[in-house]
RNA sequence: GGCGCUAUCGUCUAGGGGUUAGGACGGAAGAUUCUCAAUCUUCAAACCCGGGUUCGAUUCCCGGUAGCGCUACCA
């Protein structure tokens, strides 16, 4: 089954608090090369670092990638034979494989303190050299030194650098040389007894079978060393890929600083997992041509391929991403569109939290006219204030408002509307509506903006918004239901702006 | 400081020794609509600089510059 040809990737995340939209990006490429290849995609937790992991954040690194539809087929979650998949679990086999590296004189003991090790450092720097470890130890007589540590005397475990040219090959950046005089022999396991990062993760690639390493470039100058172990173990060095850093407006590594950078965040503010994942495969890999943008998950698993991942870093563009989302939110069926957004007007206190049949019917109704006009789900409840929010001084006094005022035909049009409209029991229906305008057009004479702009002044305060057809049944229906915030009909906005000009005549 | 990586419109990118350097986001203009949004059409917008190789470089090589990364008993 497992034969040697079988691709073979994983994703390494520490559980330091939400998936980054660096780190999505990146296991999104194992994932896509994976799933591409017929391969093995594997998640494996690296909580080494215990003052900053915590468990609970491993649930939401999880839940994180789920949601963006990625799956893995080894993970703590789901075990697999080359387990256990949480490194705090794989101390024992660090262990054994440096006493390994010891015995076989590939590493060695090292007894300088860190007082030391800071001085000659900084000694060098200051010299203009490459800051690289003395080798003081390097030399010691391999019986001597395990007697000094079987005695007490704290001992790291160093890896012997070969006094050779480092090369390796990286599918996105090509060739790639380390002179060894650059390359310090590191440290892989600390005097305290705790394996190092850079070591850590060669032991566990090659334990796990790895076959493709595709990560950020951050790692690429560790590379060298961790090569450098591979050999020293006797392991076969696997293909790296090494990703160019998602960078924000400013150019610098994105952060925080720059806003949304969770995939947590982007999902909170109403962007599709489809749109996240087509815009995140946008950055840093075009499709021969270069002329397509979208790609669903499935398009994505055909197309993708790391041979054509740039190398150079990519600026993250908000802009691009909602103008993606804005087309997969148009895209889904509306249903889904509805059950997403829905929370965001519970939220707000617009919708009751369990809304009956007669609302949510009222509510898809809404949903259909705004979600046009939109580009993240978190934006609906706003869109929405024309029909849960009326202020009729607002509508009356806002600056924005005042050239409708002062155009002559208004008050006459307004007069006959209300007049019109008010005088019916039944509540107005778009086709109502259309003859009421015509009967106000002929009487009037007013026609096009002149006819419609107060119309709309009056009913929503504001000169701009969707069209009467859709609206008007929207306000007519929501002034009958039960709603924590009660929804003014047609009538009840004509009676609120009337009686406002009458009690203040400055309107006029 | 040393080493490494990177460099095409503002942004994501395609392309590649000879091209009107292509697409997309964003921008501008127009069409449409009572208006806004959406939609459609059109337009503006780029090969970092300097050397070399070559008949010819944006493309290949070298150098510079800039950005980023690594240089830890951080990950």
């Amino acid at each position: 089954m497992n034969n040697s040809s079988q691709v073979r990737v994983r994703f390494a995340p520490s559980p330091t608090g939400h998936l980054h939209v660096g780190n999505a990006r990146t296991a999104l490429f194992n994932w896509l090369f994976a799933r591409q290849a017929g391969g093995v995609m594997v998640l494996r937790i690296e909580d080494t670092d215990v003052e900053r992991s915590e468990a609970r954040f491993e649930g939401q690194l999880l839940d994180d990638l789920k949601w963006m539809g990625l799956d893995w087929d080894e993970g703590p979650d789901v075990g697999g034979p080359y387990g256990p998949y949480r490194q705090s679990d794989r101390l024992a086999m660090y262990h054994e494989q440096a006493e390994r590296l010891l015995r076989e004189g590939n590493a060695y003991l090292c007894f300088c303190s860190q007082e030391e090790l800071e001085r000659d450092r900084a000694e060098k720097l200051a010299n203009q050299l490459p800051p690289v470890y003395s080798g003081n130890c390097r030399a010691l007589d391999p019986a001597e030194a395990q007697q000094r540590r079987a005695s007490g005397e704290a001992a790291a475990i160093r890896l012997r650098i070969p006094e050779h040219p480092i090369r390796f090959h990286d599918i996105v950046h090509g060739a790639v040389e380390f002179s060894n005089e650059v390359v310090s022999d590191p440290i892989i396991l600390r005097s305290t007894g705790i394996p190092v990062y850079n070591y850590v993760v060669v032991v566990d690639d090659a334990l796990m079978k790895i076959t493709h390493v595709i990560r950020g470039d951050d790692h690429l100058s560790n590379t060298p060393k961790q090569v450098a172990l591979y050999e020293a173990l006797g392991w076969p060095v696997p293909q790296f890929a090494h990703l160019s850093t998602i960078l924000g407006s400013d150019r610098e590594r994105l952060s925080k600083r720059h806003g949304a950078t969770s995939i947590a965040n982007f999902r909170e503010m109403g962007v599709l997992p489809e749109a996240l994942m087509n815009y995140l495969a946008l950055l840093g890999w075009a499709p021969s041509g270069g002329t397509r943008e979208i790609f669903t998950p499935e398009e994505l698993k055909k197309e993708f391929s790391l041979q054509r991942v740039t190398p150079s870093p990519a600026v993250f563009d908000m802009e691009k991403l909602y103008w993606l989302n804005r087309h997969y939110i148009k895209q889904s069926p509306p249903e889904r569109i509805e059950k997403l957004a829905e929370p965001y007007f519970v939220r707000a206190g617009l919708l009751p939290a369990k809304p009956d049949e007669r609302i949510r019917k009222w509510f898809e109704k809404i949903v259909a006219l705004l979600v046009p006009s939109v580009d993240r789900l978190e934006q609906l409840p706003e869109r929405a204030a024309l029909i849960f929010q009326y202020d009729a001084a607002a509508a009356a006094n806002s600056p924005e408002n005042a050239d409708v005022w002062a155009a002559p035909k208004t008050n006459e049009v307004l007069e006959e509307f209300a007049q019109l409209a008010g005088s019916d029991a039944a509540p107005l229906t778009p086709e109502r509506f259309k003859t009421i305008m015509n009967e106000v057009k002929t009487m009037t004479g007013a026609k096009g903006k002149e006819l419609f702009h107060p119309v709309r002044v009056a009913l929503t305060g504001s000169h701009s918004g969707p069209e009467f057809d859709k609206l008007i049944p929207i306000l007519e229906e929501g002034s009958l239901l039960e709603l924590p915030r009660h929804v003014m009909s047609v009538r009840q906005r004509l009676d609120r702006l009337l009686t406002k000009s009458k009690a203040d005549p400055s309107s006029d």
